[in-house]
DNA sequence: CCACTTGCATAACGTCAGGTTATGCAAGAG
DNA sequence: CTCTTGCATAACCTGACGTTATGCAAGTGG
């Protein structure tokens, strides 16, 4: 059956006799301060402990513990390795944990977060393939503006969020990780005058000659969306639609000759699908950084760490 | 020797007979969708690898794969556990190559950035205790503003960096953790006749009777210290000396009647030596996040990451 | 300075965890 | 209906990993 000519793909061919034992014997070392500690710890015989200690330094090739009168201490290359050590006995742990724990799937709802531009982009994605990878799952999420999203995650209401850095002051205790820059689409309906196709660029002023629909006041893109009209002379938005709903925006922009000016990826399922189309307009590229925020101190649940694996695969 | 009564507190009490073979085998099993592919990748036979697989599902209570005539697929508890069966092997594969790896301490310098605070404030202390940890590390620390910081770091030129969040356009692929948040301090030599001690505030007007010393233009304790004195009514900083110098700005205050307007943090080890007194006079805590910055793909090395760990610490 | 304690290393040895081969069984595919 | 594919079960064998017994080195108190 194994044909021993297959060089079959091994995980590292210097797996070379490790084994969890000496791990957690090490590990139980370096917390006891004593091999005998260690042993009784572990329930096991203080030879026993001597003798894993030695195969681990024995495949190590050096000492990772002194071993004197006052019990053992680790070397400096011991107290390296101790940091991977841990990291496999915690993994070990929570693992082992995770399986004998009652499997409540969905007993409990998962709380998350988004901007109403990822709701309507990235997320959507992301929730379709999780559930096609796990039916039961039960998702709640919460659409909402930046410091709002801040608010729920800070007061607990929400595991994580895929939203915007805030300010300073409202960051406390929560970590950001870049997920993608969002910068400005103008798009509208095909039939619209302006939707030339991507041969004829449009010039920017001409859009003025059509009503606008901006996103609500205050919001990022809004932000952006102000500083490309300023720049092509149009300091105060009249005949404009400003709404934080993207549902209205895209509904009077498909009813009418109106000009929309908002997220790529709010727009982008419309024009994939020929509903919308995007304007080739020279919008400045500003981008607006889109991550994960999340508490730094509670760890996420499996399913929002899957999640959150899902949208970073779609980012 | 050992004591049956003594309840000595085991890593789990349901560490259940789950050994690491059984994750190595599940793992296998989940990637090669089938027990006797799992079997040659492991180089074991079949039977072994479905014996395993059912002890793990025994313990788990469960089943974690569905096996059939097209081969196995993971269950939705299972591919549940897959991710931390993962974490594990990883976790395991990482020490491993840490363990075997030649020790090399020092060949290669850590390279870490810090803002010019950090750098007399929580930097050191780490340091310190890194270098008692480990005597033969060699550690480069830029001090520099933060986008000086921020740039370094996508330049690849420092691996982490303790600093502020950036522009959204300059944190592409960089991460921030928030470690605290630095507000404003402002000290004097002891005999200076503010210094009446922690009973008698100050009232904040009385500081404009002596020349300031304040942080350099741009900077961010600058722009909390002009917002400061202009709520006090004085504008246009005059009798000033502002600089980037943490050195100069601190002689200056040692050798003269000064009133040092910075970092609580950049002021801290002073303060507490007697050298400098604080004032006590009534600062806007305006908390400005200082945090961990590091690239979000290129993992840290073993020893940046034990530096991080102990700034943590230490803050 | 000697007896005693503390702590790790070594030796000799037993057993069970974890592998093996052989074989059975179920379910498509031709 | 037979052949193939893939997993499960049975019986068995071996060395990894534990045990107890003992030695050795280094402080430490009387």
């Amino acid at each position: 059956m194994q044909e021993p000519s297959a060089p079959v793909p091994l995980p590292s061919t210097a797996l070379s006799r490790i084994r969890l034992r000496h791990l957690t014997c090490f590990v139980a070392i370096a917390e006891e301060r004593t091999l005998a500690g260690a042993a009784t710890r572990l329930r096991l015989s203080q030879p026993a402990v001597s003798k894993t200690l030695a195969e681990l330094e024995l495949v190590a090739g050096r000492r990772l513990v002194d071993r004197g009168r006052a019990g053992a201490s680790l070397t400096e290359d011991g107290s390296r390795f101790l940091r991977h050590a841990l990291e496999v006995t915690r993994a070990m742990e929570s693992a082992s944990q995770a399986l004998t724990r009652e499997s409540a799937p969905g007993i409990a709802p998962l709380r998350i977060g988004a901007l109403p531009t990822v709701a309507g982009g990235l997320l959507p994605r992301a929730l379709v393939r999780l559930h096609r990878a796990r039916p039961h799952a039960w998702v709640q999420v919460l659409s909402a503006s930046n410091p709002e999203l801040v608010a729920a995650l800070t007061a607990g209401r929400i595991e994580c969020a895929i939203g915007r850095m805030a300010e300073p002051g409202a960051m406390r205790g929560i970590s950001f990780e870049l997920l993608y820059t969002e910068s400005l689409a103008v798009v509208a309906r095909p039939q619209h005058p302006l939707a030339t196709g991507p041969d004829r660029p449009v010039p920017a002023s001409a859009l003025l000659d059509y009503p606008l629909v901006v996103p609500g006041p205050g919001t990022a893109p809004r932000l952006q969306a102000d500083a490309f009209l300023q720049s092509v002379g149009a300091d105060a938005p009249t005949r404009c639609t400003e709404t934080a709903s993207l549902t209205l925006a895209r509904a009077v922009t498909l009813l009418s000759d109106a000009v929309w000016i908002t997220s790529r990826h709010a727009s982008q399922l419309d024009v994939d699908r020929g509903l919308l189309a995007p304007l080739d307009v020279a919008v400045p590229q500003s981008a607006e950084p889109v991550g994960v925020l999340r508490r730094t101190r509670t760890p996420l649940s499996d399913l929002a760490e899957e999640v959150v694996d899902l949208i970073r695969a779609a980012a």
